[in-house]
DNA sequence: TGAATGAATTTTGAATTCATAATACCAAAA
DNA sequence: TTTTGGTATTATGAATTCAAAATTCATTCA
């Protein structure tokens, strides 16, 4: 038997905005009108705006005093902030996964990082960037700190709408497979600091591979 | 000139809420009368009701669907997961901070550290933690990354209720300032690695203080 | 005595209303 | 043509209202 989840309205519609941000749907820097989400939803405006005041605390939208809201534009700096941030908790996911990672748990991880080699020989580029974001939940789901999950999720959420461009560069990529394939070393070996410190330094090339997206400003 | 500021009710509200669970007003696990704390603000249920949905995401208060908002318990499990993320956030911050710093900067934090040891030798707790804050606040500012120092202080936020005992173990207490006294030096040689290093250490020790605290559920 | 039932009350969630601030629009003057 | 000033319109912020759910409390029955 189920148990059934009351969840209430604002939480709803923020996720259903969450996503449009996401998707694209609504563009950074563009102004939020309630009244059209409000009919979009079949809402009335008070979910709406609470929603939208709880996207303001995720960092994903700005609330102007009596100018209503807009999504939060992505400026080079910002996301390179984000970057190193997420590079820090990653880092310690990493520590912390191997005080506590079962054996099948890694040998979960291990079949993930084949299919992202399997991508990466076809050039799969958006399977690719799937399957590894998938290996760095489970790292994040075996560190066993909920705090830690939520504080990376909120950061991840902003950068999310980066649409990565098929421009990638090989050496990039190359770098990145080879990081994934030490961070499976050290995973295996049970090697928390060293898992720490790959991941720390793994984030660092993103960026490059932002810049030449469109979504960014500046 | 300075830029007037508008804000909006809602953060006016926010910022009440969160100082009367941060002074004790409002205990951990105690249930939020809209009604009453409306009446003692002076506004309506929908600017409040909006605050207590962001102080939700910001993981100080609870939404129970249809049985309103209650003050978040700490535990003791939560305040260690808090404390491990804080840990690699600062040494994150100290990592930057050491590509950034000024020496002005630096000279300041020097001061502030003698404070703190005076304080130490005198045995006032209070005092002592002040300081001690203040220092490590200089380190994030130092290090140039708003959405680091976003992430830091609402993590700090939610533990700032625990209230330190004075029985704060002798022995700890030395081992923090012997900490501090590292930091300086790692900061003054401007040696990233290395501060980052014992700033992610540091906190390991302040756990066992906060359990002999009495706010503590577990 | 105490558990179960059901009405009365209170509280919550969400829609609606109302006041005010911002924006758009248009005419007149430089 | 480009400003300036003023009005109309719209959007936002916050209070109020209304419906639904939870809670309280008295009453019944085992």
């Amino acid at each position: 038997m189920e148990k059934i989840q009351p969840r209430s309205l604002y939480l709803e519609v923020a996720d259903r905005v969450r996503d449009l941000i996401e998707q694209g749907a609504l563009l950074p820097g563009e102004k939020i009108a309630e009244k059209e989400l409000c009919e979009r939803f079949g809402v009335s405006r008070t979910p709406l705006r609470e929603a939208l005041k709880v996207l303001t605390s995720e960092g994903l939208v700005e609330n102007l005093p009596n100018r209503g809201s807009r999504v939060v534009r992505l400026t080079r700096e910002g996301v390179q902030n984000t970057y190193d941030v997420m590079g820090a908790l990653e880092g310690l996911s990493g520590e912390l996964a191997c005080n506590s990672i079962s054996d099948a748990e890694i040998a979960a991880i291990r079949r993930l990082h084949q299919r992202m080699l399997g991508h990466y020989q076809r050039k799969e580029l958006k399977p690719y960037f799937q399957v590894n974001q998938r290996i760095h939940e489970a790292i994040l789901a075996a560190s066993r700190n909920e705090v830690l999950s939520e504080m990376y999720n909120n950061l991840s959420q902003r950068v999310k709408r980066i649409r990565y461009s098929v421009e990638m560069g090989e050496d990039n990529w190359a770098q990145a497979v080879a990081d994934h394939e030490a961070m499976l070393e050290a995973l295996e070996a049970r090697d928390g600091p060293k898992l720490g410190t790959i991941l720390r330094k793994h984030l660092r090339h993103k960026l490059e591979v932002a810049a030449v997206s469109g979504i960014i400003d500046d």
